[in-house]
DNA sequence: CAACACCAGCGTCAGTTTTG
DNA sequence: CAAAACTGACGCTGGTGTTG
């Protein structure tokens, strides 16, 4: 984190403001004359008073000074070094360092725009409609498998498959694995209606299988949409937090997926072949009773029964790493997504405080036409 | 059409920060 | 304080546009 300067000063205006690097040769001020360079005083119309320091502004001839205004200071410790000694900039360099996550910032700003969603995995569930949380609750593990395929288990011990290239899910496949799915009086149906006022989406649990009519519902619920189609979601549906609350369930499932597999020791039907994917690590295949084709599945080094202690130590090794690696891949991909939406987020702002910025510059504009109209 | 540049995304590692 | 989560940096890959 520490290794790059530069990366660190990409973070420097993270707090509230704006993103753009603080120029002293872009100083605009409006309203106060001996504010540092870069810092704009923008007095609002409900009479707060907020600095702005290197918003992208508009070339501006006309500094108006006003005695009366008394400007608050809203600008954080990192973004006021106009006047700061060589010490200062340590102990602030030292802050920067331990920024918080891009969850905590987006947080932040999402609390000032209510477009952004806020990534708070408690809260994404909590968000999240009854029946969503029930099949949460139904469907509690989610892996990955070497072709890129997202496997659901449920509690019910069904799994469910989809491969990556399926155009929504109509190709989804689903078999029931285990000696005895949950029995059930029937199809449990639930309806997931993903933003208040469209229509409710429709879903079906039987048997420990859960059916799908829609891919949002998919991301809605929990699982199985291979990544590729994310971004469909996104682009296709205006339903994006969806697709928010899916990647979160996503990350929260992925990690003890494998190793709740095992713990649940379920009975895979199929061989237990050495992955040509993975070279080492024990590799599963899953039959699909219709299909009959192999979907070969990557897991953790499994517990094989004719193992010595130490081939066993060896492979819990290799399954721990794998196990880290892949909570450390879906972390990554977390980390990235979050990085992009804080970038989108903080571009809105600089868009809407050069908007307002404008406005606010025709108001002082026009306020002193009138003033300097009065005064001849 | 090949070669190249550019970009976006990914997986991994290593170091930092947060959490329990 | 250890474990887990997070994130910057690096190298790699595939897609796309441009140029000769």
């Amino acid at each position: 984190m520490d290794a790059s300067a530069s990366s660190d000063s990409m973070t420097d205006g993270e707090d509230n403001h704006s993103e753009a690097s603080p120029s002293p040769a872009a100083t605009t001020q409006v309203s106060v004359a001996d504010e540092s360079p870069g810092v704009t005083v923008v007095q609002l119309s409900d009479g707060e008073t907020v600095q702005v320091q290197g918003v992208i502004q508009a070339p501006q001839t006309s500094v108006i000074q006003s005695p009366q205004v008394q400007p608050v200071q809203i600008a954080t410790v990192a973004e006021l070094e106009g006047d700061e000694s060589a010490t200062d900039t340590q102990k602030r360099r030292e802050i920067l360092s331990r920024r918080p996550s891009y969850r905590k910032i987006l947080n932040e700003l999402s609390f000032d725009s209510p477009a952004v969603p806020k990534i708070d995995e408690e809260k994404t569930e909590e968000e999240a409609p009854a029946s969503s949380t029930a099949v949460s609750s139904v469907l509690s593990s989610v892996y990955q498998t070497s072709s890129g395929q997202y496997i659901a288990i449920a509690q019910g011990k069904a799994i469910q498959l989809t491969s990556p290239g399926v155009e929504a899910l109509q190709g989804a496949q689903t078999l029931t694995v285990g000696s005895s799915p949950t029995p059930q009086a029937g199809a449990t149906i639930l309806q997931y209606a993903t933003q208040p006022g469209n229509s409710p989406q429709q879903f079906y649990i039987q048997g420990g299988q859960v059916l799908f009519q829609e891919p949002w519902v998919l991301g809605a619920t929990v699982l199985i949409l291979p990544l590729k189609l994310l971004g469909e979601v996104d682009r296709i549906s205006s339903q994006k937090d969806v697709s928010t609350v899916l990647r979160s369930h996503l990350q929260r499932c992925f990690a003890a997926a494998v190793l709740d597999y095992w713990k649940q020791e379920m009975a895979v039907t199929g061989d237990e072949t050495e992955s040509a994917a993975t070279g080492d690590i024990p590799a599963y295949q899953l039959r699909s009773p219709n299909s009959g084709l192999a979907q070969s599945v990557v897991m953790a080094a499994s517990p094989g029964p004719m193992q010595s202690p130490s081939s066993q130590h060896a492979e819990e090794i290799t399954r721990k790493r794998e196990v880290r690696l892949m909570k450390n891949r879906e972390a990554a991909r977390e980390c990235r997504r979050k990085k992009k939406e804080y970038v989108k987020c903080l571009e809105n702002r600089v868009a809407v405080l050069e908007n307002q910025n404008k406005t606010l510059i025709e108001e002082l504009k026009a306020l002193k036409d009138i003033y300097c109209h009065k005064a001849e």
